[in-house]
DNA sequence: TACTGGATTATTTTT
DNA sequence: TAATCCAGTA
């Protein structure tokens, strides 16, 4: 049978196991996502029907590459499988039935942002001084309470006599509902919410346990206390539970990850089966054993050691910088060289770091050394200002109970709606007990609002004439009217700089979803479309076929590979973070190597660490040390620019460069080629960094046009045509 | 009501 | 550093 060719013998066995509980403990590139779509596979091949199949990923990145590639190898049949992350199944099931539960089933869905707002009124509400009680605390407060399945009620008998958690509960309480006023539910709630429902509805989740009688479970170690109450109850019929996981890289505790779900797997399942994979086929034995090195410092990890037939490779690469400008010039000048050489193309490489704002001055360097670059996560697209006010003029016409985004857009653009007005209007929502959408179409009842009112009844006619719209508009010609009514894009126009340019790219970026959608689905309706759009994650709509050099946190790294590795602000005091070492919590230091752990392992063939012992925070020059992660690879792995880099406490003499760091020749570059340029000679053109400039010369180079072009601030500059993204002005 | 500039403050990681 | 907040002004 093909399905269990080239498998390794416990590949095999994980594969063909398909009745009980079991545990595949598999180690970093063991081959897992392979097991699980092969398991599918012989199941389907095994008479089981796939709509009875569920299989829970990370992202929905790995759910899509799921799904194509069961359909490659059984051929068809894979669409009616659920494949798909905890929280959209969550919806899925919570659109269907959490009428049952006392909310109507076209609830909106809360990102973090809005999250942030409701809390700032909910403050604002109970009268509670914001410097004491800041949102994002009582935001994880209640984000942890949630994941560990404490109601309010709970929460409040839990707290006893605290006074402070008391206070808490009394938020929680209040915030809840709110969200239910507004009939929205934040991202745990989605968890929550099935969890309560399949517990108050029997019939619900018999139904759901006799549809799913094969579930398996993706990266079960970042799983919480909630995630495995959903899992637990779906699988308890039929029991035919398989999950996947490696303790050793649980990178999730600050989301409620609880290792112990992995851990003591074998405890609420006493007949699991276990089965390790250890073989790794991704990296190089050098780098294989750099991970091992630093993963045996922690503690309280399962029993495993991985091992390889791979060739030894390359050392990893360390190197220690001055500064953080100096390293992430180090980068660019070593992306541009094995570009250069033929040893790679730009999509084979990836930048990790710790944090998110490390990412700039990568950004900066790439784009002056001219090479191709996507960041990954940031700031998700749907959560940029321009997105989200063209969302919620959806939103609104979609779900006039949600305030939020009523409230977001009542004056935006300006329409002469001020503070005063609105805390009017909701004052009489509130009075009346109606949403503020309510309050807003009777606006004339209302006493004080004199010359607003005529504006704010402007703006309510503009949404009813939207809603009518929609009946019978495409969500693509609904939200193109809306940018042209509203005159969104033209007042970015009319502000000609290079921010409202990227805002106004953005919103054109926005159309095509919408065009994407309508064209992928049968039955495209807006709610469909801002449900779609509400659960999706940054790393998902990165595209493995486009040539780009990815950057992104190592926690969004997770579950990918790259042939060429470059782990940067490799320091204590940024990885692991300040936190964690000033905490002094051995678990979370822990962590931290985890995070390493999972860093190390995605690098196939290439590993280069980095390090700056001066670095700008936040407006402050920090001088950090060597991580201690660095120290814990074993040395003869490691090759170094000069010796006593790795010594602690070296003094770095600032005058000592890389002599190979800077190479930005000219060089070929394997991007599509325009058909042809929109400008020429003599034009001139935008370019995102150096500015305005003149084109002066171009010229063919068989795979890509390369453009000179003579800035005003920047100098004459050579570039390629496809990544510069020239624009003639 | 809208806008400006100065002060303040926050920082891990994300579905 | 960068985002956000707040007071004062037009």
């Amino acid at each position: 049978m093909k399905i269990l060719d080239d498998m390794n013998p416990q590949q095999k066995e994980a594969v063909q196991y398909t009745k009980g509980p079991l545990l595949i403990l598999a180690g970093a590139g063991s081959g897992k996502t392979r097991v699980l779509t092969h398991r599918i596979a012989y199941l389907i091949e095994n008479d089981v029907k796939p709509y009875h199949i569920m299989a829970i990923t990370f992202t929905n990145k790995a759910a899509q590459e799921m799904r194509d590639r069961v359909d490659q190898i059984v051929g068809f049949g894979s669409e009616s499988i659920w494949v798909s992350t905890f929280h959209s199944s969550c919806v899925r099931i919570l659109r269907r039935f959490i009428d049952r539960i006392g909310f109507a089933n076209s609830f909106t869905i809360y990102d973090t942002d809005d999250q942030k707002t409701l809390m700032k009124q909910v403050i604002k509400k109970l009268q509670l001084d914001p410097k004491i009680y800041k949102e994002r605390a009582l935001m994880s407060a209640i984000s942890s309470a949630k994941n560990e399945m404490i109601s309010p009620e709970q929460f409040e008998k839990d707290a006893g006599l605290d006074w402070n958690k008391e206070k808490i509960s009394q938020i929680y309480y209040e915030y809840q509902s709110q969200l239910k006023k507004n009939n929205a539910l934040d991202f745990d709630d989605l968890l929550v919410k099935t969890v309560e429902l399949f517990k108050k509805c029997p019939d619900v989740l018999e139904y759901y346990q006799d549809k799913f009688q094969y579930l398996m479970v993706d990266e079960y170690q970042d799983t919480n206390t909630v995630q495995f109450q959903f899992i637990n109850l779906l699988a308890a019929k039929s029991r035919n539970l398989c999950v996947v996981g490696d303790d050793d890289q649980s990178i999730y505790k600050f989301r409620g990850a609880n290792i112990r779900n992995i851990l003591e797997f074998e405890k609420s399942f006493p007949d699991a089966k276990v089965i390790k994979l250890e073989q790794n086929y991704r990296s190089t034995s050098n780098i294989l054993n750099a991970a091992n090195g630093v993963i045996s410092n922690n503690k309280g990890r399962k029993e495993k050691k991985l091992w390889t037939e791979n060739e030894k490779g390359a050392k990893i690469t360390f190197r220690k910088f001055q500064n953080s400008f100096e390293e992430a010039e180090y980068v660019a000048g070593e992306i541009s060289g094995k570009v250069g050489s033929g040893a790679c193309k730009y999509g084979d490489i990836a930048i990790l770091y710790r944090t998110n704002a490390q990412s700039r001055l990568f950004e900066e360097k790439l784009l002056i050394a001219n090479i191709p670059y996507k960041i990954v996560g940031s700031v998700n697209f749907y959560a940029r200002r321009e997105v989200k006010d063209l969302l919620s003029y959806l939103k609104t016409v979609d779900n006039a109970q949600d305030d939020l985004a009523v409230q977001r857009i009542i004056n935006v653009p300006k329409r002469g709606i001020g503070a005063t007005t609105i805390s009017r209007i909701q004052a009489h929502a509130t009075e009346t007990g109606m949403d503020f959408y309510g309050a807003l179409l009777e606006a004339q009842y209302i006493p004080g609002l004199s010359r607003s009112l005529s504006k704010v009844e402007s703006f309510t006619r503009f949404i009813q004439k939207l809603k009518t719209q929609a009946e019978y508009y495409s969500v693509k010609e609904l939200l193109e009217h809306i940018i042209d009514e509203t005159g969104y894009v033209r007042n970015l126009e009319a502000q000609n700089t290079d921010e409202a340019r990227a805002r106004i790219d953005n919103i054109n970026e926005l159309i095509s979803k919408v065009v994407t959608y309508e064209e992928d689905n049968e039955n495209p309706t807006l709610s469909g479309f801002l449900q779609e759009v509400a659960l999706v994650a940054d790393i998902d709509s990165v595209d493995s076929d486009s040539d780009f050099c990815l950057l992104m946190t190592l926690h969004s790294a997770k579950g990918l590979e790259f042939p060429y590795v470059f782990m940067t602000g490799m320091e204590d005091g940024i990885f692991p973070s300040y936190l964690t070492i000033t905490e002094d919590d051995p678990d979370e230091l822990e962590e931290e190597r985890r995070l390493c752990y999972v860093g190390i392992t995605r690098a196939k063939k290439e590993l280069v660490m980095t390090a700056a012992s001066q670095r700008m925070i936040r407006g402050e020059t920090q001088y950090n040390k060597v991580s201690r992660f660095v120290h814990e690879i074993p040395r003869e792995l490691v090759e170094l620019g000069r010796e006593q880099d790795l010594d602690r406490d070296a003094f770095v003499n600032p005058r000592k460069r890389y002599p190979n760091s800077f190479s930005f020749k000219p060089r070929q570059f394997t991007v599509t080629k325009a058909e042809h340029l929109n400008y020429g000679v003599g034009d001139t053109v935008r370019h995102s960094k150096f500015g305005v400039g003149e084109v002066t010369n171009i010229t063919d180079g068989g795979k890509d046009y390369e453009v000179t072009v003579d800035f005003d601030r920047a100098g004459i500059k050579k570039m390629f045509a496809s990544f510069a993204k020239l624009k003639k002005i």
